[in-house]
DNA sequence: GAGGCAAGACGAGACGTTGCGTCTTGTCTT
DNA sequence: AAGACAAGACGCAACGTCTCGTCTTGCCTC
């Protein structure tokens, strides 16, 4: 038991260019073919790269697909990011659903991210590295705006803030899985004053 | 002009036993090794039949599966269905949710509804007919159930009935779709309670 | 530090396997 | 007799493993 079964790769060796080829080819192609069209002899091809590199540092198709997108995240935020804050929190949330669904309905993104999710799906693994670094630290930053809200006394101390955001970009999210209607910003708005208010009747 | 480019087949002469042999093999296979290892070739083999024969009555693995839902609710509901009404909207809604809780606990169904899910992310076509044909009338179940609550005054009479439903139910889904985490009786409590009452703090 | 060397990642692609969707054959049903 | 049926052959595409020969990298020696 003092040696692996199989050799695993040296990390220190790896090269970066090939890396990086191999993702933004990933990220392309699955947006050109569709996800169900997407090989990782497609992926070799158009990243100038053997399938045995690909094999090498990553366990399936999806996990290639998911790093494409950590890669894109990494590239961007310098860590100083923050939902607006104006002490209002009804127009801050109608802000941000807005910017959410103006996202979605991008089709550049489109396709990548139906193909990750429908990876997650079926992934128990990849769906908690979703949850971890994709998905997580963007909820996070979600719940501390309603943490703000709950200290300006907007909203009740004792809310479940994970089910307040699931309530909130939910619908949006399942609208856009399912192509059950158009994102509209009208939609996002009524999302959050259903949200807040509750669907209680009050006099 | 007058001749279809591929002949279709003769519905007439379909054989009733082969249809249903394939979708209780398309629903059992599906349990058992998975959706990723789920083919068109197993299910046949399984069924005792040609694979001609799937392929000249369904376009794709996913409508197979589909079908193989449909004709599971086609056994059962003698469209006599209807949710709880017993005058109190949070005490029914905690019951049904909790019923929808346990169905998707269930581990019987777990696998080929996830499945089913997969496939509707990547075919509109599918996700139509899935909206229309299976989740459609259910929805209706439950919008029907709101109604009813808003003559009673209980919910108020602008309540967008569609958006009500996605924030009741919608949680439940997307933890069970993503695996966040389980889903318990004194979750499904939770969310009515958060979703009649608003996020809003209340004095 | 500079040069040399072994380990191992690399691009390319051959290989056997699996499932695809179509086609062919002969049988059975209506 | 027309056409659906079971069975399975067919060529194709992609799988995941493997074998080459080349190039890169970290380390060891001087």
């Amino acid at each position: 038991m003092t040696t692996q079964s199989r050799k695993s790769p040296d990390a220190a060796r790896r090269s970066e260019a090939s890396r990086r080829a191999i993702l933004t080819a990933a990220f392309e192609l699955v947006g050109e073919v569709g996800y169900a069209k997407l090989s990782i002899e497609g992926i070799a091809a158009r990243a100038g790269v053997g399938k045995q590199t690909i094999y090498r540092w990553w366990p399936s198709k999806g996990a290639v697909l998911f790093d494409a997108f950590l890669a894109l995240t990494e590239g961007q935020d310098g860590r100083e990011a923050a939902l607006p804050d104006t002490g209002d929190l009804e127009a801050d949330l109608k802000t941000v659903l807005r910017a959410t669904a103006d996202e979605l309905n991008d089709p550049h993104y489109d396709e990548p991210m139906r193909a990750l999710n429908t990876e997650i799906l079926q992934d128990p693994a990849l769906a908690a590295a979703y949850a971890e670094k994709l998905d997580g630290p963007m909820k996070e930053l979600k719940k501390e705006r309603l943490r703000s809200a709950q200290r300006a006394g907007e909203l009740s101390d004792d809310l479940d803030l994970d089910l307040a955001v699931e309530m909130l970009w939910g619908p949006l999210r399942t609208r856009w899985l399912e192509r059950g209607g158009p994102l509209t910003h009208a939609y996002a708005d009524r999302i959050v004053e259903t949200a807040l208010n509750g669907l209680r009747h009050r006099a």
